[in-house]
DNA sequence: CTCATTAGTAAGTCGTGACTTACGGTAAGT
DNA sequence: ACTTACCGTAAGTCACGACTTACTAATGAG
């Protein structure tokens, strides 16, 4: 099954700073990996296992060229999150809603 | 300056599972402390440390009433991650389309 | 056919943070 | 005033994961 784009895994992949810092030099360019390593303060190695946590959540994508692989960001990962978000954004405020009325209700019996 | 709705401690935030059940559970219902650890498999003092990052990340929002502190989400910090989403995401899409022109340059010189 | 460049993997170290139990503190009920 | 219920904080433990330094593999150039 290995990656469905599952919201959980995306933002599990984004809670690390150092994969952050990947994400957002991957959303101004798609890069190589050395590329990345040399504007990062982690090696190379680290910087290819946070790419491999990345690609497994779905929030990137790579396509080899010659010896090097270009990794760039998979918009459907995000979009996934971004509906994961709205969804509990949206049912927050309707339980928000509910909690008030009920609120009101104790407060004001009648 | 506390908490001003970075996208940054959201994620970080998010990151970890308990917290994310927690979120799920407050978007599901407004709850206090107790109610949610008796139904998650940690105990009340986990959940009050969870809720105080949270609340720093700007995800959560607290009302005293009596001697329980009921917590729900709050929308503000959610729609700061959608927007660092979104904003991310439109770049990516701008920036693949200048990669992909690049590539077909220097596939195609002339 | 080397040699150089790029990158993924293995193995091991080490700090961080997610948990626990114990304690103190406040509000409501009797 | 005493008890009960609810909660945050302190302190300490422990596992996980983010690093590092090897090593191996694959592609391109000379």
């Amino acid at each position: 099954m290995a990656n469905a784009y599952s919201t959980i895994d995306a933002l599990a992949a984004l809670g690390d700073p150092t994969r952050r810092a990947i994400f957002e030099r991957l959303s101004a360019k798609p890069s190589a990996v050395g590329e990345l390593a040399r504007g990062l303060p982690v090696s190379r190695p680290a910087v290819s296992q946070h790419l491999r946590v990345l690609k497994q959540a779905g929030l990137v994508r790579e396509l080899p060229v010659g010896t090097r692989r270009i990794y760039r960001l998979d918009p459907r990962g995000i979009a996934a999150m971004r509906d994961w978000l709205d969804a509990h954004w949206a049912a927050a405020l309707d339980a928000f809603k509910d909690f008030a009325d009920t609120q009101a209700d104790q407060e004001m019996p009648s």
